[in-house]
DNA sequence: AATGAATGAGCTTTCATTCAT
DNA sequence: AATGAATGAAAGCTCATTCAT
């Protein structure tokens, strides 16, 4: 009788590229060590997300890698660091995708409201995306357990892009088409209009919201967004 | 030397009212029943609000109520169903709270801001309140174990706080006060702009939030809010 | 919430008599605690015989009894004497029977092999008992934990049969009917034949026997037991 | 202070042949491995046998076979296949010696009784074993809990045996040593004979019979056995 | 470097038993 | 006498982690 055999779990598996080294730049040995790290972390990923952290077991984990328990051990320090790495990985990849969507602020043609609702429909999808929730979640749930960790996640993700927006939104005050107000708050308000009812109406990721009901709120929000910080034409 | 000597949780304790029976109603010993099953229910929502749900044990929770661990068990069947009435106790008394603050939007002034004002710091009292906040990171965090629990939390909190501001907001728009818009997304959005910079602020309560940072957001939000949906005046 | 709705046994109810002691020689309320010892004992041999010793609670016992658990702690010591006195009524119960069975050999007519086959059917018919053989397998079961009670419950049951039983041969034996033997080794022998058969049949009691089965091995047992020991005539 | 000095238990202890396994045919650790599962079984059934299913813990089974808890259940799934396993390597070492013992029958000389008596003095000395013994009570004592497994091990001893028996009393009874019968039935006659009087003058192997009784029950069997069953000469 | 095997520590849950009313 | 309530003690099981190969 195999000591564990522990089925794969059933979920999405999150791949996500790494800012892979040159090829030449090391062995294939090193190469190979770096893959496995590479596949052990997806595989954490891909197991947190589904069961959370105190649900899923290293062995689980090891089993979505398709290697031995400690093997993972040989990687990572313990699960713990496992988690952490794994959270900032994560983290830097759904930070990338904001951050391009606000860029499109950086030109605005004559339609301020195109421009904001381009921003909007793109933050929404990146909102709803599994990985982006399961992120947040899982960040949110270990509080109680890693509570810098929330800090951490939050650093890189929703600060900076607020304050990639708020660059942007300062930058659109200057030039007239956007009321002259603190940039920051106005970034922080922008995100809460767009994030707070998808999370709510999505029950924390539970319920899956229809597009309809997405594009209500993305251009709700746009809506009262310009309502009152669009310059008086 | 006892068995286990679980030392007292370092936390805030929470005490809640109960919706008391009439005391004559009944008999002495019943009556001792029940305190003793309120007082675990207080006791475990302490232990979890700081410790969260994996890392509490039952006897941790029996500890802090002064009894026995089989005690616990012979009040409620299970960790999961202490976990789930506990939840929903609080969540009770949390959504109490909120709805008298919103209450005071049935008698409005000549001040229309000023009201909103009042209404926007009670309700940011309530958001930072160590209760209200635990009890939210707490189903959050619970999403993967009880997918269920989340709809059932924010079904007494949120959602029936939102239709009430939006029965608020319905009632100011046929008065004049409020521009005609849809009552239930102004609500939300109000919510949204209130609740969603504290959550980031406080680093989903890792983080203390001067009073005049919890100004600044609440007196943004109303500003924001009646920007967007103040009758023209 | 109520502390342990116990739901009542699904089985088998053992009602037997109880030498009674005259109605006048005692006070009403004394009679009502012999009721009560009684249903107590009642209720625990039908749990027992339905779930064995250890998988049986006390509260199931007095949920079956209809008192409370604390009452069946006032009745009777502990869960252990609980259960010896169960096994000595019942068995009690059981060797009347037994021995009333026995006693058809005390007439005997020109028909020897009629007599034992109605013997023997009767036999057959306590052994197959619900009530009989839920006692054995209670003794049985519990020689690990009580090795004393093995012996009790054989000595009020097998061995007194056996006595008996030789005591009948020993008479015919005189009377020329059974070949001189040892009538203790052949009592014994013609209860082996009978109950060896059918407690491998009935696989201890988990199968059902066909009465045509029963029948077959009633009058195996008794033509190999005449063919052994009947006088030649 | 070790955490559960757990003392060893005090009873005989059973070593079994196992069916090994040519040494080359497997590498020297996944050797180990199967010694360390063997050990264990070993243990267990030590342990069973002098203390019963319930009354025994896991801790007492690990301690026993020198190995931690957590080893026992990585390689036997619970305390249940535990059992179960234990059980059924038991019962198939039994069996083969209770087969070696009818074997016998196959070369029967001039002297029919002297085989029999043979055949019989040898089986009373596999039915006394303790082995045999304890695997029979272990059965019978979890018909509660287990009810499919009495016809398992009744499956591989008792039915097989008298399977076994019934082949051989059919051979000589073509040959005419044997009168015409049942071959079946005359087996499991046969058996009930030789077993029936010993399990109660044992008391289930709570009393230990001293060896001449043992011989008068076998020499009692085979007496009634012939003449019953023997062609007449 | 990778892994099979082993383990220490801990947690949930059950239950016989006692005690105050 | 009867009972609701409370509890001490123990057992089954899991899992992160280490170590020899």
């Amino acid at each position: 009788m195999p000591p564990q055999p522990i089925p794969a779990v059933q979920a999405h598996r999150y791949d996500w590229p790494m800012s892979a080294p040159a090829p030449s730049a090391r062995r294939a040995s090193s190469r190979g060590r770096i893959d496995k790290r590479q596949a052990i972390l997806q595989a954490a990923f891909t197991v947190f997300a589904a069961q959370g952290y105190e649900l899923t077991s290293v062995q689980e984990i090891a089993a979505e890698a398709n290697v031995a328990k400690a093997t993972v051990y040989s990687h990572l320090d313990d699960k713990e660091q496992l988690f952490r790495q794994t959270m900032a990985t994560v983290a830097e990849a759904v930070l990338a995708d904001s951050l391009a969507a606000v860029d499109r602020l950086r030109a605005v043609g004559d339609d301020l409201r195109a421009v904001w609702e381009d921003v909007a429909d793109e933050l929404v999808r990146v909102c709803c995306d599994e990985r982006a929730r399961a992120l947040r979640s899982l960040a949110y749930a270990q509080v109680a357990r890693f509570p810098d960790l929330i800090a951490d996640v939050q650093g890189r993700t929703s600060v900076r892009l607020a304050e990639a927006l708020a660059d942007r939104i300062a930058r659109l005050s200057l030039s007239g088409r956007i009321r002259p107000a603190d940039p920051t708050c106005a970034a922080e308000q922008f995100l809460a209009l767009l994030t707070g009812p998808i999370e709510t109406r999505s029950r924390m990721g539970t319920r899956e919201i229809p597009a309809e009901e997405l594009l209500v709120v993305s251009r709700s929000a746009v809506d009262t967004f310009l309502r009152a910080y669009a310059a008086d034409s």
